[in-house]
DNA sequence: ATAGGGTTAG
């Protein structure tokens, strides 16, 4: 550009600094110069002209100061093309398509030309407005422009977004060869590029011919240049054909850092994380400087891979890298290093990069959230949802899904209702957390309600859904409902079958989920260590003592799955509610790690359930030291002092708890009647219906003790009198919900109650008998497990 | 004054 003339006009002492203006290499230092020139200009009422008029907004418009640049572009009395050139690419650069189509329009067409109709059309590419690009295309030929290699390219490159996208691409490969650009490489490569789009495109029914015919032009390209290259390797890995993609890659004599990327990253996405670590390592080795899009990839392999040491190193390692590329900076390198703690259980690592970031987008804060959900802390969850200026779908998911799986189902499902509220459709992933929610508080009737709406929705083939059905199907005590579900799922995972089986394990069923288990074994899914705790817990509940030990070993033996503390804890419950206290202990024996407090919980409650006092003092003492806040070892002893009358030894556990300062857990069970929960504690003299309810137990207990009951006060832990004793037993929270539930639920329905703590022994008892009386079932869930009473009997077994 | 390739969270 010359400009010698205006820079002697303007003032001698600026002439470095304008010389510094037109040459063509933008630095930050440039936009302070247009700044001060254009001040200059101003304040002496010089005119500037032409070339550096347009310079000037040029400058304006590269250094992000739109606004500048506006304002000089219409104080001049007649802006020249290239002014307006340079307004639409920089409208179109920022997003501001609208803006960028008012200069369009605003400017005659006699004036236009070629590099005019380019830049628009660029515009509309990039505005993902595939059809308007195209509309001007034709309009710019209508006008008598004749197309070149930009315009081209342009317009190629936005076909990609059209529906009929295939058919365009073969008219405007015609049109290209015809007009004789048909050898012009960056042309072909725009052509191979939107059929890329095509094949990616999810209303092309045969993708791999559309891969073909880049493929073919690919391959018949006069010239072809590294971008050629690098557009079809990334093609392949778009279109997950990752061995075509490697064979071209390994035939690249140039390989860009674009190429290695798109290897790397398609590796990475396949899950082939041993590859993508060979990769990074072949490319650390040729030299190639590594991107911001090389440390995202490998950030990601290492987290789903948890390399937590790997990850570090490269962690420092971009602290390090010099000034120039600031891959410290770069979003998606940093939201990746957050996944990677946050996948690792380094939840103060996460924290500490999430603190660090400068710019932090849906990503992050997502990222931030899950770790704290996934790592049990709740409230720091619930500060985060609270402070994240906006909030999507998985946002919304993976709050509701923490919530439920963190025993806080009622909150869980008011965030579902308030998702719906704000206007957001939840995707299967939030139902399938306010289903766990539902499946936590025994809310059967919520639960159907959200399965119809999903089958309206057409999600009823969503897996995490259906999974979450089953489970809540089970836990709401209708296993038949759970099985139908199962049954015709079209799609099941070994999710799918580890629910169905601890559906009819918890309920007492052990025989049926043992043969659930044989038959997936049967259909070869592979059963994972889950699979093993839900069949072992099963054949305890079933006393499936021989069982038990054979899935134990084959657990080791045949699936090469390390027994944990978990299972070793459901074999010592297997053997312990079998009375079988010695092979317990050689359980224990062979443990190849020290036993922790679920192993003495199991043996302390088999001991309780057995009477053994000795073996159950030993059990408890062990658990005394380990987790001395934890009520319910103080209980099970104090039970167990109880039931022999032990009086003095049951204050003085009493008075121990006292004394460290532990509280048990109040007791509350609770039944779904007319629409809403009622919650029932023991003695309750809240619930507004309360006396209706003794009234009608007292009714009741007459009933019963003509059939046989006898309260059993052994289940009563103070020592008083034992009439005194009778009452306390007869206000149990259980019995309290049970009778509510007789009284409000249609004439014959079964009353479904749900208990926080075990059921107690005088209780199950007591059902029993009730559920002679009335006629009607009963099912009890306490923790985990249920209880069917029926015609004076229960479902389970070796319980009390 | 204008064009063609890559990345991230459940």
């Amino acid at each position: 550009m010359n400009c010698s003339n205006t820079v002697g006009a303007v003032a001698s002492r600026y002439a470095f600094l304008l010389q510094q203006l037109c040459s063509p290499r933008q630095t930050p230092l440039s936009a302070y110069l247009a700044r001060t020139v254009h001040a200059h200009a101003v304040a002496s009422g010089f005119n500037l002209r032409g070339p550096i008029l347009n310079r000037l907004i040029d400058i304006y418009c590269k250094s992000g100061r739109l606004r500048h640049a506006r304002l000089l572009f219409d104080e001049i009395p007649h802006p020249d093309i290239v002014a307006r050139t340079t307004m639409v690419t920089a409208y179109s650069a920022t997003g501001n398509v609208n803006l960028a189509r008012e200069v369009f329009g605003g400017t005659p067409k006699g004036m236009r030309d070629t590099v005019f109709y380019n830049a628009m059309i660029t515009a509309h590419s990039h505005d993902n407005d595939g059809n308007a690009a195209i509309r001007l295309f034709c309009e710019m030929q209508r006008d008598g422009f004749r197309p070149d290699n930009f315009t081209f390219t342009s317009v190629i490159s936005a076909v990609g977004l059209v529906a009929e996208s295939e058919k365009h691409c073969q008219q405007l490969h015609c049109v290209v060869v015809k007009s004789g650009t048909g050898f012009v490489t960056s042309v072909l490569n725009a052509l191979v590029s939107a059929y890329v789009k095509v094949a990616l495109s999810p209303l092309v029914a045969l993708p791999k011919s559309v891969m073909g015919s880049a493929r073919l032009l690919f391959d018949e390209m006069p010239v072809k240049d590294e971008l050629s290259w690098t557009t079809m390797i990334t093609g392949y890995v778009k279109n997950d054909d990752l061995d075509e993609a490697r064979e071209l890659f390994d035939g690249m004599e140039e390989k860009l850092v674009v190429a290695w990327n798109a290897m790397i990253s398609g590796y990475v996405h396949r899950g082939l994380l041993q590859e993508a670590f060979k990769m990074f390592k072949k490319m650390y080795l040729s030299g190639v400087q590594f991107d911001e899009f090389t440390y995202t990839s490998i950030i990601s392999a290492c987290a789903n891979a948890s390399f937590l040491l790997l990850g570090r190193q490269i962690h420092a390692y971009i602290l390090i890298s010099g000034p120039k590329p600031k891959p410290g900076l770069h979003l998606p390198v940093n939201n990746a290093l957050l996944t990677l703690y946050s996948k690792c259980a380094k939840l103060d690592d996460a924290r500490l990069v999430f603190n660090k970031m400068r710019v932090k987008d849906l990503v992050s804060w997502n990222a931030m959230l899950s770790s704290y959900v996934n790592s049990g802390r709740m409230n720091e969850a619930k500060e985060i949802f609270q402070e994240m200026p906006e909030k999507n779908l998985l946002t919304w998911a993976v709050m509701i899904a923490g919530l439920a799986q963190n025993g806080l189902g009622e909150e869980s499902l008011k965030l579902f209702n308030l998702m719906k509220l704000q206007g957001f459709q939840p995707c299967d992933y939030a139902f399938a957390g306010a289903i766990t929610s539902c499946a936590a508080l025994g809310s059967l009737k919520s639960g159907r309600q959200l399965h119809s709406q999903l089958i309206r929705l057409g999600f009823e083939c969503s897996l995490s859904a259906g999974n979450a059905l089953i489970t809540m199907y089970g836990r709401c005590g209708v296993v038949g409902d759970a099985r139908n579900l199962f049954l015709t799922m079209s799609v099941v995972d070994s999710v799918s079958w580890n629910a169905m089986i601890a559906a009819l394990g918890q309920h007492g069923h052990g025989v049926q989920a043992v043969e659930l288990f044989e038959e997936m074994l049967k259909e070869g899914i592979l059963p994972d260590r889950i699979t093993f705790l839900t069949v072992l817990s099963a054949c305890s509940h079933a006393g499936l003592v021989e069982e038990g030990h054979r899935y134990f070993d084959a657990m080791h033996d045949i699936y090469g799955i390390t027994p944990g503390e978990d299972h070793y804890a459901r074999m010592v419950d297997l053997l312990c509610r079998a009375g079988k206290f010695s092979d317990a202990n050689d359980m224990i024996g062979k443990m190849p790690f020290q036993p922790g407090p679920q192993i003495w919980e199991a043996f302390l409650a088999g001991c309780r359930n057995h009477g053994n006092m000795e073996l159950g003092i030993q059990a408890a003492e062990r658990l005394f030291e380990m987790i001395p806040q934890n009520d319910g070892t103080y209980i099970l002893l104090s039970n167990m002092y109880a039931a022999k009358g032990l009086w003095d030894n049951v204050s003085r556990v009493r008075k121990l708890m006292r004394d460290q300062g532990v509280k048990k857990e109040p007791a509350c069970s609770w039944v779904e009647a007319e629409n809403k929960f009622h919650v029932f504690m023991v003695d309750d003299t809240a619930h507004p219906e309360v006396n209706a309810v003794y009234s009608y137990l007292k009714q009741l207990v007459l009933e019963m003790r003509k059939l046989g009951y006898v309260p059993d006060t052994r289940f009563v832990l103070h020592d008083m009198e034992s009439d005194q004793k009778e009452h306390a037993i007869s206000t149990h929270s259980e019995k309290l919900a049970v009778a509510f539930g007789l009284l409000k639920l249609p004439r014959g329905a079964t009353v479904r109650v749900f208990k926080n703590l075990r059921i107690c022994g005088d209780c199950h008892n007591a059902i029993k008998y009730i559920s002679k009386v009335v006629g009607r079932e009963i099912v009890v869930r306490d923790g985990k497990r249920f209880h069917h009473f029926k015609d004076g009997e229960c479902s389970c077994r070796n319980y009390w």
